[in-house]
RNA sequence: GCCGGGGUACCCGAGCGGUCUAAGGGGCCGGCCUGGAGAGCCGGUGCCCCGAUAAGGGGCGCGCGGGUUCGAAUCCCGCCCCCGGCGCCA
């Protein structure tokens, strides 16, 4: 079977237009589409004719007497002229198809809000208690009550400072600045304690995901234009990936990258199948279109740590899946005690390969706003597609191309942002998550229980 | 980075310009046989196009991409990867 979005391009091409409108994108792409793919497959139909022609030649004039074979060796070169001709076109119209193919988008899932920006996010549920600063009450109740999810929250009297002033000018232990002059901006040096609590932080989630029976992997962090090509979309080249000067390269922008590749080319026997892995890699990411926002600390910068869930399924398996590993995102943010909600993402807003996507978003009391710290997405076959990965259903010998999910399980330097603000005391210390105290006990000037303001 | 050897289908493995329609073996799927299984026998086992999601037909596929030729797994060029040696390096 060819690729469920051929499939539905041929056979029931007002699917994908509504599906279009859906995600606020032009239909007329599917028009395109549908013209250029006739055309494609009559030049092949008549290319077939051609080469079917020229081989019964061919395999005639070996077995010919000498003074016959340079009439059919003629015969057999003028065909080649006609054959080369449509070749040419075929490669031409072909690449043209495809081009329209890969701006194709997934089928989105029926639970999906349809809307044209994060203003139409459904909230899915809401976790833990807020620290509410009162000048937010009224942002917070219209984040969480008014889209009908009734959140605890308490009241704090004092001012929680901004993640950034807390790690450069009360811990003093990050410093933007210096990276700033020797890489550039939304570059960082962090120090000591946070450099312990980021360690922490990506041991707890592996720790976590590895007893949940996720394979571990450290992957490559560079990859083929190919391979980019094939897990990401093409926006995502100029926008957010950096590239080896002369070579053939890209740092990954996440684990889920290398993970998606891993199995590039492969049949998997369903029996094998949900393949489960926990990636763990720094991630690099230009942030082109970010302008000027989030310009202080860390919270949005070019270079991080994660760890990262992703998943081989069956078809019929990708949503429980999926469910999975959003759950599994809220258990490690569950036991950092991290107050969040998890939002069902709007279709204007999805990225062309997701067919769902939840966010789960923490409380920033500093800022008082909801901030991403994790996304989960289902991208059904979209990326199986172009890596060409298959499972094997033995009765039958059924090919089909594979489900593939990925989901953040922890964001270094994101996570350490929401604690910076969740977990600080009125004189700028941080709390650190009990949960993580087996992780920083195991080195002898790891905090334990606090970090502690620097006073000079 | 340099020199040498290599990459054939799910696996092993022959072929090194024209009956290659890629031999042969193993695995897997289906059928026959069986009370059931095994053994045995027969067929199938990648991608694309036509066709009705059929029967059937055709094209392509020997690491990837080009080229030479009427004809390429086989000859030539570029790239990728693996093995051995040298160099460099954590």
């Amino acid at each position: 079977m060819p690729w469920s979005v051929i499939n539905i391009l041929r056979k029931n091409p007002d699917l994908m237009r509504w599906n279009m409108l859906r995600r606020f994108k032009d239909p007329r792409i599917v028009d395109e589409f549908v013209r250029a793919d006739r055309e494609w497959r009559r030049i092949q139909r008549e290319l077939n004719e051609l080469r079917h022609k020229h081989n019964l030649i061919s395999s005639e004039i070996p077995r010919l007497p000498q003074d016959l074979r340079s009439k059919r060796i003629k015969e057999a070169r003028e065909l080649l002229g006609i054959i080369k001709e449509h070749e040419r076109r075929l490669k031409e119209v072909g690449k043209y198809r495809d081009r329209l193919l890969s701006a194709m988008p997934s089928i989105l899932h029926k639970e999906v809000p349809v809307g044209p920006n994060e203003l139409f996010n459904r909230v899915v549920r809401v976790w833990g208690r807020a620290r509410v600063q009162r000048r937010h009450l009224r942002l917070f109740l219209s984040e969480t009550l008014a889209k009908g999810f009734r959140m605890d929250y308490e009241i704090i009297d004092y001012e929680v400072m901004g993640h950034a002033d807390v790690l450069e000018k009360v811990l003093k232990l990050g410093n933007t600045l210096k990276a700033g002059k020797v890489s550039g901006s939304r570059f960082y040096y962090l120090l000591d304690d946070i450099v312990w609590l980021d360690f922490a932080l990506l041991m707890y989630a592996v720790d976590y995901l590895t007893r949940k029976r996720f394979r571990l992997v450290l992957p490559p962090y560079m990859l083929k234009g190919k391979y980019m090509a094939a897990v990401e979309e093409l926006e995502a080249f100029k926008d957010a990936l950096y590239k080896i000067e002369d070579e053939d390269l890209y740092l990954i922008a996440t684990a889920e990258h290398p993970l998606a590749a891993f199995r590039a080319d492969e049949v998997i026997p369903e029996e094998e199948l949900p393949l489960l892995y926990v990636g763990i890699s720094p991630c690099f990411r230009k942030e082109a279109g970010a302008a000027s926002r989030d310009i202080k600390g860390i919270f949005r910068v070019h270079q991080f740590h994660k760890v990262e869930q992703f998943a081989f399924t069956l078809p019929e398996q990708s949503w429980e899946i999926f469910n999975q590993l959003i759950k599994n995102a809220e258990e490690l943010y569950r036991g950092l005690g991290v107050p969040y909600r998890v939002v069902n993402i709007a279709s204007g807003e999805l990225n062309l390969r997701a067919a769902m996507k939840y966010d789960l978003e923490a409380w920033y009391p500093a800022q008082g706003r909801f901030r991403e710290l994790v996304s989960c997405s289902n991208v059904l076959d979209w990326q199986a597609y172009r890596l060409n990965i298959k499972y094997l259903r033995r009765k039958g010998m059924v090919r089909d191309y594979i489900h593939m999910l990925n989901s953040t399980a922890i964001a270094s330097t994101r996570t350490i942002t929401a604690l910076l603000e969740n977990f600080q005391k009125p004189d700028g210390a941080i709390e650190i998550p009990k949960i993580l105290r087996k992780y920083l006990e195991l080195f002898k000037e790891a905090p334990k229980d606090y970090i502690l303001p620097k006073s000079s």
